[in-house]
DNA sequence: AGTCTAATAT
DNA sequence: GATATTAGAC
């Protein structure tokens, strides 16, 4: 009866989903390294004189990959792309830490292909708000337009308006948190409210073109990062 | 010309 | 309510 369209198809739910044949039987990136961790301890470090690690921030090692993944597409070209990435409906029960994050169960064996240039709607699941909320705390709400934060996320078929519609809305809930001196945030508030706000954003980071200290380059192989995005669907248009 | 943002539409 | 799309400013 009646023509129902809007199956909304999930973005980015693992983090990780891109050229599998590379990262067969690697670890999930999330799971890789919390990265804000040495990787050598402490004792055995000094004990062979090795330099302490240098600040890393998941930033930087979002825009190597970013890099990376560039370059690795361009070398095959031969991905489609659209890879739906699944979303329970319905049951959930995950929840993402920040620095303990332990995702896993990636299963996509989807494919919507359609001749279809219309996107379904973008869901925007806590994996990818938290994505966003990093980068925007990072730039500072200054810095923090669509166009950067789409870059520095680096998650592919995002658009620029995917992520301009969800800062409106993320700032509107800025504001809000703002307004109020000390107040739990509203359970209306779904994603926003699991992912508090952190200072940085609130107030301007410095768009300091260089980084508070120098970086040595080290080897690090952090594997593809790229999130996809499954979109699909038609949507429609009438007039105007 | 391209992008940002508020407003509005779906 | 969430996300897309438009309109006007920069």
């Amino acid at each position: 009866m009646g023509e129902e369209a809007p199956e909304e198809y999930e973005l980015g739910g693992g983090e990780d989903e891109r050229v599998m044949e590379w990262e067969a039987g690697l670890p999930g990136a999330d799971e890789l390294t919390p990265l804000s961790q040495p990787l050598v301890p402490a004792g055995l470090a000094a004990a062979f004189r090795i330099p302490p690690e240098p600040g890393r921030t998941l930033l930087d090692v979002h825009r190597a990959s970013a890099a990376t993944v560039s370059r690795l597409r361009r070398a095959s070209s031969s991905s489609s792309s659209s890879f739906p990435a699944f979303a329970s409906k319905g049951a959930g029960a995950d929840e993402a830490e920040s620095g303990g994050g332990a995702d896993g169960g990636n299963g996509n064996t989807n494919n919507t292909n359609s001749s279809s240039s219309k996107r379904a709607r973008l869901v925007w699941t806590p994996q990818l708000h938290k994505r966003f909320v990093e980068v925007v705390a990072h730039l500072g709400m200054k810095n923090a337009v669509p166009k950067t934060i789409m870059q520095l996320m680096n998650v592919e078929g995002l658009t620029r308006e995917n992520v301009a519609s969800h800062l409106q809305k993320y700032r509107l809930y800025v504001k809000r948190m703002q307004g109020l001196s000390n107040e739990g945030p509203s359970p209306s508030d779904h994603i926003f409210a699991s992912t508090p706000v952190p200072h940085a954003s609130l107030h301007d980071q410095v768009p300091s073109p260089y980084p508070p200290h120098p970086h040595h380059h080290s080897s690090y192989n952090n594997a593809a990062y790229a999130a996809t995005v499954s979109s699909y669907h038609h949507y429609h248009h009438a007039n105007h």
